[in-house]
RNA sequence: GUGGCUAUAGCUCAGCGGCAGAGCACCAGGUUGUGGCCCUGGGGGCCGUGGGUUCAAAUCCCACUAGCCACCCCA
C-alpha cells in the first residue's frame, strides 16, 4: 500500500544538490591542501563506533555524548552509536593501527558525516560534516598553534572574512579540579540569584557557568575567579608558549576566559573560530584544543594530542555569503542531438566525443526544436546535430552555442577537432 | 526539551468565509532539421495532516507534523 504522504527526507538532514555541490568540492579540496601542506595524512574512520568509545571518550555527561547521541538498535551484544564527532574514532584508529609505534606526532585528518540528535536550525543539522585534524603523540604547544593556524588558513583560503579567533586554557587534571572547587565556592552563596539553568549547572557542570549569556548572571560572572589565574606552572607555561607562537606567526586572537568547550576531554588549550555575521547561537565555524586525557580514558596508554574540527555546512554557507563565487560547470561540454530515431548512431558519436571531453547524448523523441531548447538550458559549449542522411555519410553539424556558428564535421574527425578547439 | 512566527503549483508568493490565482519555471506550437528574445496555447493543487465551527472553510478554532527564529547546545 502506498504511503498517504509522499516520503520526504528525515528531519534535520539535507541534500546537497548539483548547484551547491561544486562549492563543497572547493571547500574539500582546500581542506586537503591546507592539511597536506602541513604534513597531515588523510584517513577515514567509520561513522559507527562502539558506544563505549563515545561514552568514555566524549563524556556521557556532555550533550554530544549523552542526550544527543544516536544509538543503534542492538544486534546481538553489539552496542553501537553514530559518531557525534571524529576525535575519539581517530585516536582509536591511531592505536589500533600501531601509529603510536611510529614517528610522533602522527598528523592525521579526516572529513565526513557526524550525527547529533538536536533541534535543527539554519546551519545546524542532525547529520553534518566536519573537517577534523589531529596531531597525536606530542605535548608541545607548537602543535596547538599548528592546529589553530590550519583552521584559520583553511577558512581564509575560502575567502571568508570577519573571522575571530578566541583562545583560552582550561588547565589539566592537576590544576582544574582545584579551580572548579574555587568556582563552586564562589557561586554557591549566589545560587539563589542565578537563573534556573545556572543553578543546575552549579551542581552538574560548574565550568559551564562561565558559558552563561544571561544578563542576570553577568555581574557574578565578571567577578568569578578565572581559570587562567589558577593554572599550574606547566599549564601556564604551555599557555604562554601558545600565545607567543601565535604572536610570532602574526595570528590575531582574543583571550576569552569564559571559553569552555562542550566535550569532556579537553585540557589546556581550547580555541574557537567564530564568524561575526553568523547568528549569536551558531556563530562557531570550528574549534578544538588539546586533549591529553582522552587516550587513557578509552583504555590506551596516556598520550598527549591536539586537534580541531570545523563544520562544512556553516563554512559553505558563509562562502555563499562572502566567499569567492563558485560557478557550477555545465554537465557536459558536448551534447549529441540526433534529429530522428538514431539511438545507435547517437551513442557512437557520443563515444567518439567522450574520448576528448565530457559528452551527453539526448536520446529523447522530441522535436529538434525542443531538443535545442533543452540544450540551451543545459549549457554545453557545443551541440553535435545530425539527421539520417548525415548519419549515413558519417558527418554531423558541430554548432558552437555561444556564437551560433556551425560547420560540418566527419565523425572520425570529431575527437581531433575538439582537442584542437580546447588547446587552441 | 521550552517559547514565537509560518505552511496555497517545481520556486517566490497573492487570496483571508462564497468557482483555486499571479509571476517565474516546465511542455508544446508560432518557423518542414537549429537554442536564447517575442507571441499563443497547455499540463500541473487532498490550499501540510487530522478533527471542529458553519448553509458554505485555503480562509475561523483545536491538535499534530514540518520549516524558520529565539533559548539550550554546538559544527
Amino acid at each position: 500500500m502506498p504511503p498517504s504522504q509522499p516520503i520526504k527526507a528525515a528531519r534535520g538532514v539535507r541534500d546537497v544538490m548539483a548547484a551547491e555541490r561544486p562549492v563543497w568540492e572547493v571547500a574539500e579540496t582546500a581542506a586537503r591542501e591546507v592539511a597536506r601542506a602541513h604534513g597531515y595524512q588523510e584517513i577515514q574512520t567509520p561513522a559507527i563506533e562502539l558506544a563505549a568509545l563515545i561514552e568514555r571518550g566524549v563524556g556521557q555527561d556532555t550533550d554530544a555524548g549523552g542526550k544527543e547521541l544516536y544509538r543503534l538498535v542492538k544486534r546481538g551484544s553489539e552496542d553501537l552509536v553514530l559518531r557525534p564527532e571524529a576525535t575519539a574514532g581517530v585516536v582509536r584508529a591511531y592505536f589500533q593501527h600501531g601509529l603510536n609505534q611510529g614517528p610522533q606526532p602522527a598528523r592525521l585528518f579526516t572529513m565526513g558525516a557526524m550525527f547529533r540528535y538536536n533541534a535543527p536550525q539554519l546551519g545546524r543539522y542532525r547529520q553534518f560534516h566536519q573537517l577534523d585534524v589531529e596531531a597525536i603523540g606530542d605535548a608541545s604547544p607548537a602543535y596547538d598553534v599548528e592546529c589553530i593556524e590550519m583552521a584559520v588558513r583553511w577558512m581564509e583560503a575560502l575567502g571568508l572574512r570577519g573571522l575571530r579567533l578566541e583562545l583560552n586554557s582550561i588547565g589539566d587534571r592537576k590544576c582544574r579540579p582545584a579551580y572548579i572547587k574555587k568556582l563552586v565556592a564562589y557561586y554557591r552563596p549566589l545560587k539563589d540569584r542565578l537563573h534556573p539553568d545556572c543553578q543546575r549547572r552549579l551542581e552538574t557542570n560548574p565550568l559551564r557557568l562561565l558559558d552563561c549569556k544571561e544578563e542576570q548572571c553577568a555581574p557574578f560572572k565578571a567577578k568569578a575567579p578565572r581559570i587562567t589565574d589558577h593554572l599550574c606552572v606547566e599549564c601556564a607555561e604551555a599557555f604562554a608558549a601558545v600565545r607567543a607562537m601565535l604572536d610570532a606567526g602574526g595570528l590575531e586572537y582574543s583571550l576569552n576566559p569564559y571559553l569552555v568547550r562542550g566535550l569532556d576531554y579537553y585540557t589546556r588549550t581550547v580555541f574557537e573560530v567564530l564568524h561575526e555575521a553568523l547568528g549569536g547561537a551558531q556563530n562557531s565555524l570550528g574549534g578544538g584544543g588539546r586533549y591529553d586525557g582522552l587516550a587513557a580514558e578509552i583504555g590506551y596508554p596516556d598520550t598527549p594530542a591536539v586537534g580541531f574540527a570545523a563544520g562544512f555546512e556553516r563554512v559553505v554557507m558563509m562562502m555563499g555569503e562572502e566567499g569567492e563565487e563558485v560557478i557550477a560547470p555545465p554537465s557536459a561540454l558536448v551534447l549529441v542531438v540526433p534529429d530522428g530515431p538514431l539511438l545507435k548512431e547517437a551513442a557512437e558519436v557520443g563515444r567518439l566525443a567522450r574520448t576528448m571531453v565530457p559528452t551527453a547524448v539526448d536520446y529523447s523523441t522530441r522535436s529538434l526544436k525542443a531538443k535545442m531548447r533543452a540544450a540551451n538550458r543545459l549549457g554545453p559549449r557545443w551541440v553535435a546535430i545530425f539527421n539520417a542522411e548525415e548519419s549515413a555519410r558519417r558527418v554531423l553539424q558541430l554548432k558552437e552555442m555561444a556564437g551560433g556558428e556551425q560547420r560540418e564535421v566527419g565523425w572520425d574527425e570529431l575527437p581531433a577537432l575538439l582537442e584542437a578547439e580546447l588547446t587552441g
